[in-house]
DNA sequence: AGCACGCCGACT
DNA sequence: GTCGGCGTGCTC
């Protein structure tokens, strides 16, 4: 018999390989197909990654028990690009092949538990349904003891199902079972009265066969009896066929626009285009307004014309459904798009279609790089500086290495785009490894750029109040009086971070953290945003039982309150998480502050960064340092970032818009460059900061967080992660740690973090992957790896 | 991750 | 004696 590897649905470090499984001669198995099998005494699902004719196992081989699909939901590329996830983020590679699956597809074998004739009166109440979903979790070991009991007596029965039963879309059409030839004699023979009739006949006539019922009965007008009717009499059939559910507007058939493109444009697009068959990657670094999207867009249908396919990048935020109806000009129902707002029904059915070969253009956001089309010629990451591009949780893959891993194996150019691109990109073209194109002219020259004023904070005479300047207050008074809409920025979500008793100095702290409650005057709570420990705000110090509390450090809620204070009349809107969690709120709130419901928007950056709105005259950064004071490598380029993306944004209307930047630190390089829009000299004074302390791209950095309930286990632990590992590395590796994490304690939980500094370490790799291995074996350390290289 | 096995203290 | 808690080890 033939034997499959299988890679089985069980994510521990302790099975991350292959197990050979017998394929029984009447089951058809192929590659990257999903598999119930036997796995100890449960069945549990399992991808067949290679089949082989000998086993170097030396036990009896099982058979598989089930086929799930009836044709490979992964292709030979997906399982290469696991394998390759697998080897560079520490990740088991069977969670690695479900993040190429559409959602509908994600599901496990569970068991079921039926009952026949069950004598044991205890478990009958568990049984109230007739059959029981097997948890061993939910069930105490005794309950468990007695199933196991009353299983060998043969009253109950084990059945194995699927948790996740695909749905698919159907539609009713009616097929003329008379040739179109035919139809005019059809027509002579129905009565003057026969009104439907008539009606019907023309319109087949017309528009043809088949037809949707739905069509007919709503937008013609014929009654749903009359087409019972002629089924009935056999001159029409009605059947059912699937549609697939399409999150595509039914597209407005805009005809695409002919752009005509500038200079730097059209010498970007046959640059990049002389190298179609290699795998260059491309920086593409443009100011804002440059026309980065429409040398996409153009590329792309270069790239179609010679039967290729596209894959285009963009952050959630950009995926705007102006941005989709621009490429649906150009390429109509042969795109799809793939974000986190699609239901599962639609991202299973855009995902058929992508297999199916009906779609030359996918245009999404992060995970949209594992799309299975086949025959890439091109791949496009926009915004490539945006941090979304990594997953944040495990498997923390990040999108850009991918891609160019894709870009390898199809041998087709990478592009990357920004206006400011991450500092290991620009670096790797100053090197020439990517290959660096420059747009610094803007397609409408005539748009007003913004202007932007630095505010120091620690100017006293021009404070307002806690939160706003004097120049702040002023400007945005002055745009509330013209009608003008204005967006603030802070990245602190709440009331305020921090409580504490004037009258003691005791401070609110989360019991199960080492962190400061947060005040949510809108929901009356104190919260932890680490843990979700939520408490009732309490009147009196709990320690002198003193009334006299205050808050420190101003959020979003905070703000909203002192402009109310400032002119009633204000309207306010606030974006944060709190006001966004809820699945179409964001969506929401952006709607109504375009038609104007609200003066004044107030956001924290994560989430209100990258908006564009036209009657925004004024954005506000209310404190700068927030961000700039991150205890991370990258805070100077992440401010700048967001301080260069606002800046050049605001007022893109008519009228030249005004950004004001409040700071402790008006003469930080990131402050002051962005003030300036001038990416390269902000570049060249971060390089040498990197430079200086050894961080990305001077260096790679794996950090490793060891988590455990006991603080001496994490500790010990990380220690002996970081002994193995300086016995394993190469002279240019540095160790740096354990240190205690920022955060040492997180919902009663310790963690200690090492960093691995290296340039090239395959040595120090491997070793990593095998005391992973051997440390992880005891579930009471958890260890994660983060693989940051870009 | 499950799931079983085996060892040891406690309780009808 | 036997019940049940937890530590250990294996799964083709
Ligand atoms: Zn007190
Ligand atoms: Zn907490």
């Amino acid at each position: 018999m033939k034997i499959a590897k299988i890679l089985v649905d069980v994510p521990t470090r302790q099975t991350d390989r292959t197990f050979d499984y017998l394929v029984p001669a009447e089951l058809f198995v192929e590659c990257g197909m999903r598999v119930v099998v036997e796995f100890g005494r449960r069945k549990v699902t399992g991808f067949v990654v290679d089949f082989v004719d000998s086993t170097d196992f030396s036990g009896r081989l099982k058979e598989i028990s089930e086929v799930i699909d009836d044709k490979p939901v992964l292709d030979q590329e997906q399982l290469k690009m696991a394998q390759f996830l697998a080897g560079q983020y520490f990740t088991f590679a069977v969670t690695n092949l479900w993040l190429m699956l559409p959602g509908m597809l994600k599901g496990k074998t569970e068991k079921y538990l039926i009952v026949h004739n069950l004598t044991d009166e205890s478990l009958l109440p568990l049984f109230s349904e007739g059959t029981l979903r097997y948890d061993s979790k939910t069930l105490s070991a005794t309950q468990q003891k007695k199933i196991r009991a009353a299983l060998a007596r043969n009253e109950l029965e084990v059945v194995y199902s699927q948790s996740r039963v695909i749905t698919k879309k159907y539609t009713e059409i009616i097929n003329s079972k008379i040739a179109l030839d035919d139809i005019p004699a059809e027509i002579d023979k129905l009565s003057k009265q026969n009104k439907y009739g008539q009606l019907f006949w023309q319109t087949v006539l017309t528009e043809g066969s088949p037809l949707a019922v739905k069509h007919l009965t709503k937008e013609i007008g014929i009654p749903r009896r009359v087409l019972t009717k002629l089924a009935q009499e056999g001159s029409i059939e009605l059947s059912k066929v699937e549609i697939y559910r399409t999150p595509l507007a039914a597209s407005p058939k805009k005809k695409s626009q002919l752009l005509t493109h500038t200079k730097e444009q059209s010498a970007a697009i046959k640059e990049i285009a002389a190298s179609f068959d290699t795998d260059q990657t491309f920086l593409l670094e443009g100011i804002t307004g440059s026309g980065k999207t429409e040398i996409y867009r153009a590329l792309s249908e270069k790239v179609i014309k010679s039967g290729k396919k596209v894959i285009i990048l963009v952050p959630e935020i950009s995926l705007t459904p102006q941005m989709i109806s621009f490429f649906q000009a150009s390429f109509n129902d042969r795109i799809a798009v793939w974000h986190s707002r699609l239901s599962r029904g639609e991202q299973y059915d855009e995902w058929r279609r992508i297999k199916n070969n009906e779609v030359d253009l996918v245009l999404g956001v992060r995970s949209a790089i594992f799309v299975p089309l086949k025959d890439l010629g091109l791949i496009v990451v926009d915004e490539e500086h945006e941090k979304s591009y990594r997953q944040s949780e495990n498997p923390q893959y990040d999108a850009r290495e991918l891609a160019k891993w894709r870009g390898n194996y199809h041998s087709c150019p990478v592009i990357f785009g920004s206006a400011t691109p991450t500092l290991t990109s620009r670096a790797k073209a100053e090197r020439q490894i990517y290959r660096l194109i420059r747009l610094d002219k803007r397609v409408n020259p005539n748009g007003h750029l913004p202007t932007v004023q630095i505010v120091d904070l620690r100017d006293r005479n021009n404070r307002s109040s806690k939160i706003f300047s004097e120049d702040l207050k002023r400007a945005m008074l002055e745009r509330f009086e013209r009608k003008e809409q204005t967006i603030l920025f802070l990245n602190r979500r709440g009331y305020a971070n921090f409580l504490e008793c004037r009258n003691c100095g005791y401070t609110f702290n989360c019991p199960n953290c080492d962190v400061s409650l947060t005040l949510h005057l809108f929901e009356h709570r104190l919260s932890c945003h680490y843990c979700g420990y939520k408490c009732a705000i309490p009147m009196s110090c709990p320690n002198c039982h003193e009334t006299d509390l205050r808050s420190f450090g101003d959020g979003t809620e905070k703000v909203e309150e002192e402009i109310k204070q400032l002119n009633p009349e204000i309207t306010t809107i606030r974006m944060d998480r709190d006001t966004t969690s809820r699945k179409g709120s964001y969506q929401k709130i952006i709607s109504q502050f375009e038609h104007h419901e609200a003066d004044i928007l107030v956001g924290t950056q994560s989430v209100a960064k990258g908006l564009n709105f036209p009657e925004v005259t004024l954005v506000g950064v209310l404190n700068a340092d927030i961000s700039l004071n991150r205890p991370e490598f990258d805070a100077s380029e992440v401010t700048f970032d967001l301080l260069t993306q606002v800046a050049g944004r605001a007022g893109r209307g008519q009228t030249a818009g005004k950004v004001i930047i409040q700071t402790y630190n008006p003469n930080h390089y990131a402050i002051k460059e962005a003030k300036d829009q001038n990416y390269e000299r902000f570049f060249r004074e971060e390089m040498y900061l990197r430079r200086l302390h050894g961080y990305l791209p001077y260096y790679y950095t794996i950090f490793i967080k060891v988590t455990s309930k006991e603080e001496m286990l994490a500790l010990k632990t990380a220690l002996d992660l970081q002994k193995l590992l300086s016995e394993n590395k190469n002279e240019q590796t540095q160790i740096l740690g354990p240190a205690p994490y920022y955060i040492k304690r997180i919902n009663n939980e310790y963690t200690y973090q090492l960093a691995l500094k290296y340039k090239k370490d395959e040595k120090m790799k491997m070793t990593l992957h095998e005391i992973i291995d051997q440390t992880q074996s005891n579930n009471k350390v958890k260890i994660n790896i983060s693989n940051v290289t870009c």
